[in-house]
DNA sequence: CTGTGGATTTGCT
DNA sequence: GCAAATCCACAGG
C-alpha cells in the first residue's frame, strides 16, 4: 500500500520535471501539493503560485537563484535529479519549499509562493497557530506559510521525490483546469528583479502579494 | 491601505 | 561578518 493512500488525483511523473523552470512553472499550477505528516493526517493544497529560479547554465544565469555561485552542501538537490523537493531555512524561523528541475546535473527549480488549502484544514490551522476556521489566505498564501501548514521542514523533507508513490510528499494531478496563468515579476528578491517569472491563478484568492497583479497573461496551458 | 522594524538561524565569503 | 526567495505586529493616513 502506498504511503499516501486515498490521496486525489495521479501522481506527476518524474519526466513532468525535466524541462526548465520557466516552462514548468506555468505547468505547476492547479495541482495538489501532498503531504502526509507522522501522525497520518492527510494535507493537501492546490497550488496557485509559483516561481522559476534558473540554473547558473543559462545565458545570462540568475543571480537571484540559490545555484548561482554553483554546488554547495545546502543546494545540491537542486542540481540533483528533476522532481526532488529542496526545502531551506529562512530568516532563522521559517522553511521554503522548491521542487528540482531540468535534467540531472542542471540546475533549476521551483519555489512553491502559495496553496489553496484542499484537505486537513484544522490541522494546518493547527499547525499555523491559527483558530479552526481562518480565512484560506492565512493558512497557505505565503512560501514560508504554506511549509508551515504543511508542517514541511528541511530536516523532515528536503531531498523527498514527490514523484514517488512512496513518498510522504507528493505532486498530484486531480484534472483541475487552470484555463490560463498570470506572470510578473518575482517578489522579495533584491537581484535580478525584473525578470518575469513568478507564475499565479488569475483571481485566486490565495496568491500571495499584492492584490493587483501588473504582468501580462501567457497562453493557455 | 501603506510603511517600518524586529525576531532569529543558517550558510557562504 | 552579514545578507537572506519571510512573517507579524504595530503605527499612521
Amino acid at each position: 500500500m502506498a504511503i499516501i493512500s486515498r490521496a486525489p488525483g495521479r501522481l506527476l511523473p518524474r519526466t513532468f520535471f525535466e524541462g526548465p523552470p520557466e516552462r514548468v512553472s506555468p505547468l505547476l499550477l492547479g495541482k495538489l501539493l501532498v503531504a502526509k505528516d507522522r501522525r497520518g493526517n492527510l494535507l493537501a493544497g492546490r497550488i496557485v503560485e509559483v516561481e522559476a529560479y534558473l540554473g547558473p547554465h543559462n545565458l545570462p544565469p540568475d543571480p537571484a537563484a540559490h545555484t548561482y555561485r554553483g554546488p554547495t552542501p545546502r543546494n545540491q538537490v537542486i542540481f540533483g535529479p528533476p522532481g526532488h523537493a529542496y526545502v531551506y531555512s529562512i530568516y532563522g524561523r521559517y522553511f521554503c519549499m522548491n521542487i528540482s528541475c531540468e535534467p540531472e546535473g542542471l540546475a533549476g527549480c521551483i519555489l512553491l509562493r502559495a496553496l489553496e488549502p484542499v484537505a486537513g484544514l484544522d490541522r494546518m490551522a493547527k499547525n499555523r497557530g491559527l483558530p479552526s476556521g481562518s480565512a484560506l489566505r492565512l493558512l497557505t498564501s505565503g512560501p514560508s506559510r504554506l511549509c508551515q501548514a504543511l508542517g514541511l521542514t528541511r530536516l523532515g523533507h528536503n531531498g523527498l521525490d514527490v514523484t514517488s508513490n512512496k513518498s510522504p510528499l507528493q505532486v498530484r494531478d486531480d484534472g483541475y483546469p487552470v484555463p490560463d496563468a498570470l506572470v510578473t515579476v518575482r517578489i522579495g528578491i533584491k537581484r535580478a528583479v525584473d525578470l518575469p517569472l513568478r507564475f499565479a491563478v488569475p483571481g485566486n484568492k490565495c496568491v500571495s502579494g499584492p492584490t493587483k497583479l501588473t504582468g501580462v497573461r501567457v497562453p493557455p496551458i
